[in-house]
DNA sequence: CTGAAAGCGCTTACAG
DNA sequence: CTGAAAGCGCTTACAG
């Protein structure tokens, strides 16, 4: 099928030796011979096999990207960045999507594929702080994402309290007294809904009010279905809130199409506060304030890591396993515009 | 570093070959061969270097999936939709976005790291017809996508012109006579923008009508912003138009935004009917009526186009490269909601 | 049913 | 500065 070095090697009329040397650009190589090795691999159509060479070196070039969903546009615009942060380091993505279940993402984080990738970021939601612990060293992992775990990985994760805190001292800012969440769960404390239900919870308490449970709703999914629903649930209670912050900005985009069905007005009635600065926030009805994270610096924070995870594999005293939280910051727009009396 | 196949067959007492046999579910193996290979294999943890059996057999088992923009939600379905897909022929896709990008397309036809993937299905935008009939015949390509080519590939396409004059009929349906098409392109008469305008004055023609070039728009790009300032350029013109049809969603979800800005409201005032059905359009203040292409179909068949050629691989007679058309529909939300007298 | 040998295409010490 | 040999970890004929 393909040209091999031996076939260049033989027209050049040198040593197999001599034309990987061309190949990857060795310093000590004589000019001419350069040149006669350079124009039979022009004549020949050469190209390297990329596999043989993995085979030999013990690294493919190859990192495998696992999050829970394509479709979400959040995870959409990360991969994105994630893909640019890796081709820096010449290092090319290989996309799975573990749609969300921990049976995947279990086998992924296994090493499911091991033998072919370099390396592994997971950004797991149902995973359990067992699997982890269960996972073999190789290949190298690093964890992105608002999932908290406590085990000896490095993790890329926002500051989910703070920024929960800021976004609904923002809603109380604008004279706003009932201000919902949208999107809790049931389950683990460390689950990033909780921790934004945490800083919704300090934020109301430190501006002296009480928080009002009876203002947080669950939803099965974080989608844009889930926040519609919930919404239409909250707004059959008693009390109507005046302001709405949603786990992320598919449940806060679910919620204002739910409000819009009832004849309710975004901010005039309520006002709402999403998570995660999707593209589609800004173009709705009514533009959609929400806690942007800086998704290029996560993505490159990630690739970094995992880069030194790799370089480090084997050594007797790696780095010790650290936690970076990337940057964020609140956007307002449209849809927390009107302060109130 | 792991374990290799070698150190199994010391630790069981066979040779290399029973355990590759055992490896491989190869069939005439004693089941007490079997049963001590086995163990060997689980008390040592082994398991198979992937590369090395790659460099073996010629195949990876990885296939690339080249897209124009992971951003854009109808890509990011679609890209799940072939990954789902692929799993079910044991194929692992390797995604690469191409940022439309001509270089970055080429790079890719041409079979930028190709000998580490079996297969390659693009979705190209600028990328031109010498671009392609210069690539070499490996890997197998298959395209993916609405902009026309006549090249020697399979191709799995929508009938745009069909679609458009669907989606435009329906507008005329509801009474509408000034239908304005967003989205148009100055380049190439291939260009899938080329190929629904067309559609957009068949549908004119067809109902008696002729078509206005005036409610013709052109945009730089197919995003919520290009669709944002290429209707509030149409609605600086003399004639307001009464319906959109819009390139894509993203270009109607834009435009609809600007309806809003200008307090025109959508469908009283101005009916609007975009294209790709991603999810966003039905959770707007108003949900967008669109043309829906069956995304899983056309997955399916790309990737069982890809592995038919892959298995026709070196041939004599390879099959016909064929166009294969996957099936659509238009679905009619709140956008175009409502008739006219 | 199992084994010993060769080889996929490259790179890495080791010579010279 | 260049060459000859060995080997990465597997599978594929070929024997037996």
């Amino acid at each position: 099928m393909g040209v091999s070095l031996k076939d260049v090697a033989l027209r050049a009329g040198v040593s197999a030796k001599t034309v990987s040397n061309v190949v990857n650009d060795y310093p000590h190589v004589t000019p001419r011979t350069r040149q006669r090795v350079q124009r039979a691999i022009d004549e020949l159509g050469y190209r390297p096999n990329l596999t043989a060479r993995h085979l030999r070196k013990g690294r493919t070039g190859l990192i495998t990207l696992a999050i829970p969903e394509l479709g979400n546009p959040y995870f959409a615009e990360v991969a994105g960045a994630v893909i640019d942060a890796a081709a820096r380091h010449d290092l090319t993505v290989l996309l799975d999507h573990t749609a969300g279940l921990r049976e995947k993402e279990i086998l992924v984080s296994q090493g499911f594929r091991s033998h072919v990738i370099d390396g592994l970021i997971l950004s797991p939601i149902r995973l359990e702080r067992e699997d982890l612990l269960a996972r073999p060293e190789d290949p190298p992992m690093v964890l992105l994402g608002e999932r908290e775990y406590d085990v000896p990985y490095d993790h890329i994760m926002i500051d989910n309290v703070g920024a929960a805190r800021i976004a609904v001292r923002h809603l109380l800012d604008l004279g706003r007294r009932r201000v919902a969440f949208l999107g809790a769960r049931r389950e683990s404390a460390r689950q990033p809904a909780h921790l934004r239900l945490r800083g919704w919870r300090e934020a109301i308490t430190s501006a002296g009010l009480v928080p009002d449970e009876s203002m947080v709703v669950a939803t099965e999914g974080y989608d844009r279905a889930d926040g519609a629903a919930a919404m239409a649930c909250l707004l059959d209670r008693d009390k109507r809130p005046d302001a709405v912050f949603a786990y992320n900005d598919l449940v806060a985009l679910g919620a204002m199409r739910t409000l819009v069905e009832r004849g309710l007005r975004v901010p005039e009635d309520i006002a709402v506060v999403g998570f995660d600065d999707i593209e589609e926030g800004r173009y709705g009805a009514v533009s959609l304030s929400t806690v942007a994270p800086d998704k290029s610096g996560l993505a490159r924070l990630a690739v970094d890591c995992l880069v030194e995870r790799i370089a480090a594999r084997g050594e007797d005293t790696p780095p010790a396993p650290q936690r970076i939280l990337p940057g964020y910051r609140l956007i307002v727009r449209e849809s927390t515009a009107i302060r109130r009396a």
